[in-house]
RNA sequence: GGUUCGGUAGCUCAGCUGAAUAGAGCAACAGACUUCUAAUCUGUGGGUCGCGGGUUUGAGUCCCGCCCGAAUCACCA
């Protein structure tokens, strides 16, 4: 039990006996005590003074008196105003140190065959072009997120729902046959989704000098865009794809193949997987059976075309269709799809969606849907909506070339890793340097990501944004690096030095403090869906690490049952630092 | 217009279920390396928490109204 706990029962206790007063220990939420103060904790007494009938002070001076007489942990206490600060024993602390430094799971709930299943759909690319800064946003959560609800004690299962058909993969197709000459990615050296990136430019440019023409020759632009022979040509081979035509299937196979491949490179370097991938072109039909089925049973009509709607009026919301005029899928349909045969896979219990803000009255159509074709996890769906990234002059924007490659950003990152590095001496083979500055520039990207609030839009100014200073990933890297290096550099025989008897300074017991709040965080962060949360933490921590390790000497300190109280100390914020960030997917390296 | 989400220091952001004088980082300025890693640490300046009401002993936080911004409201995905 925290220590937070048991000051809360011990005032629970304290009010009723002194007051009378019911008040259940955990609607009584300690709070560590401002700097400028004396205390460790801090309890907010204004809640208890209808019962008391006494001044603020008054109260917390019983209230206080009450605890030293009968709380083991508390030493002493004093009293600002209504605020009670509460002094825990040093020896106290010792103990909480030695609990945590023994757990290599402190913080981290069980997972077992009776766990939650919760599945999370992160990712979801198109395989018309490669993952940009909006999927390196989505993956990241996606991946932390997952990390984060194991360590709340639930079954994981990532999945990744990709989107390989339609009109705009029938685009990339075409113009890779008209221009292409055969080309592959080992012929061009390139990555496939880059290479299948380009020919969908490549279409983008002709199409739009087509209804340019057209335009000029007197047709208003929706029907140049309608008219234009690129695009009608590109609809043919849909059709065909979905009439099944040997041919089109297979240039289609071949060249998702390549994206693929493309993608699971960027995937791999960016530290991110999936336990089950499902493909848009074999869920979207199951989707139409599942909305004909509906339709059947009443909760759907069709209209007088032929395409197939939800009224969803008496929800609040709007009419939404479900299956065009001519029987095929939109959107919608291929979501249920999805969900169905993740159903039949998965005993799922809850299904989190990690996707766009622009996707919300998706999202919310999605789930009534769901729920209505009686998916049990339907109603509670989360929607981990999250805001888009933009740039210094705005959105990306694939027209105008402003989109921030996933692959370029991370080779930029690692370079940059690099210059700021080339002056340090610190000795490692090429082959570590080399992982290091992997680890490094990563470790910064990531952390500048997801300690923002994902549902904020955040801003990437890719000169000034990424910093290896301050508030950033390399600053908790390198706290984390300089103890592998004290502790390298350390006796053994301190690690089995006995410290019990030893009282930690102010300092050290606020950097105990802060180790223990690692299990609320977690906590938190599972409760919230908030990888931010763990990484203000971790940085926290680590602020509060370099402070002591200023300030004190750890090898230097003479007296050998304070250096090895000193040794564990730093062992143990390496540890918590290690694993806050692994619940981020952000790796520490040994040194730096 | 409807719905959803944002607005906190010059910039980028914290601020959990209400609590002490609203906090970090960057940028600016001034300091600390013969020392366990200075990618560090210390200090200074910088705020009408969008605006106005309300609830409360107490509001950046909860409620109402307004202003500004974003997303969305397709037989696109």
């Amino acid at each position: 039990m925290s220590i937070d706990n048991i000051l809360a029962q011990a005032t629970s206790l304290a009010v009723k006996s002194l007051y009378g007063l019911e008040m259940p220990a955990d609607k009584i939420v300690p709070t560590t005590t401002k700097k400028e103060f004396e205390g460790n904790l801090t309890i907010v007494v204004f809640p208890f003074l209808k019962a008391s009938h006494k001044r603020a002070e008054d109260t917390a001076q019983e209230i206080g008196e009450y605890l030293v007489a009968n709380c083991e942990a508390v030493e002493k206490f004093n009293v600002i105003k209504g605020f009670l600060n509460i002094v825990i024993k040093p020896s106290f602390w010792t103990t909480v140190l030695q609990s945590v430094a023994a757990d290599p799971n402190f913080g981290f709930k069980q997972v077992n065959d009776s766990s939650k299943l919760v599945m999370i759909e992160y990712s979801s690319p198109n395989t018309n072009k490669p993952l940009h800064l909006g999927h390196v946003r989505n993956n990241l959560l996606g991946f932390s997120l997952s990390k984060i609800m194991e360590a709340n004690g639930n079954k994981v299962v990532k999945t990744n729902i990709v989107n390989d058909r339609g009109i705009h993969i029938c685009k990339s197709m075409l113009a890779w046959l008209k221009w292409g000459n055969g080309i592959t990615p080992e012929i061009a050296g390139k990555k496939g989704d880059h290479l299948i990136g380009d020919f969908y430019v490549e279409f983008d440019k002709h199409f739009k000098a087509e209804v340019k023409e057209l335009m000029t020759q007197g047709m208003s632009q929706e029907e140049a865009e309608r008219e234009a022979p690129l695009i009608k040509e590109a609809h043919d081979m849909l059709k065909k794809w979905e009439d099944g035509d040997a041919q089109v299937r297979k240039l289609w196979s071949t060249m998702n193949d390549w994206v693929y491949a493309g993608f699971d490179e960027t995937y791999k370097r960016m530290g991110v997987d999936f336990d089950k991938i499902y493909y848009e072109s074999d869920t979207y039909l199951e989707g139409k059976e599942k909305v004909l089925e509906g339709l059947d049973k009443g909760m759907f009509y069709r209209k007088d075309d032929g395409s197939v709607w939800a009224d969803l009026t008496s929800d609040g919301l709007d009419q939404k269709l479900l299956l065009r005029s001519d029987g095929t899928s939109v959107y919608m349909t291929q979501d249920i799809g999805t969900a169905k045969l993740r159903f039949q896979d998965y005993p799922i219990e809850q299904m989190i969606y990690v996707v766009g803000n622009e996707q919300n009255y998706h999202f919310q159509v999605l789930s009534l849907l769901l729920d209505k074709l009686g998916f049990k996890w339907g109603k509670d769906l989360i929607h981990f909506s999250y805001g888009m990234v933009e740039l210094p002059n705005g959105k990306m924007k694939s027209r105008e070339g402003t989109v921030v490659d996933a692959d370029d950003l991370m080779n930029e990152m690692i370079n940059t890793a690099r210059e700021v590095s080339k002056d340090r001496n610190v000795e490692m083979s090429e082959d570590e340097r080399e992982n290091v500055m992997r680890i490094i520039g990563l470790g910064a990207l990531k952390y500048f990501i997801l300690k923002v609030d994902p549902r904020k839009n955040m801003l990437f100014n890719p000169q000034e944004s990424i910093d290896f200073n301050g508030n950033t990933g390399p600053f908790v890297q390198y706290t984390y690096a300089r103890i592998q290096s004290v502790l390298r550099k350390s006796n053994p025989d301190d690690a089995s030095t006995d410290f019990t008897a030893y009282r930690p300074n102010e300092k050290e017991v606020a950097l105990i403090q802060r180790l223990t709040d690692f299990a609320t965080v977690v906590a938190e962060a599972g409760r919230t869906y908030s990888p931010a949360l763990v990484a203000n933490y971790v940085f926290e921590l680590s602020k509060a690490y370099n402070q002591f390790y200023h300030d004190y000497g750890i090898l230097k300190e003479e007296d050998a049952i304070v250096r090895a109280f000193r040794l564990s100390l730093s062992k143990t914020v390496a540890g918590i630092v290690k694993r806050g960030f692994a619940l981020l997917g952000i790796e520490v390296p040994e040194r730096m």
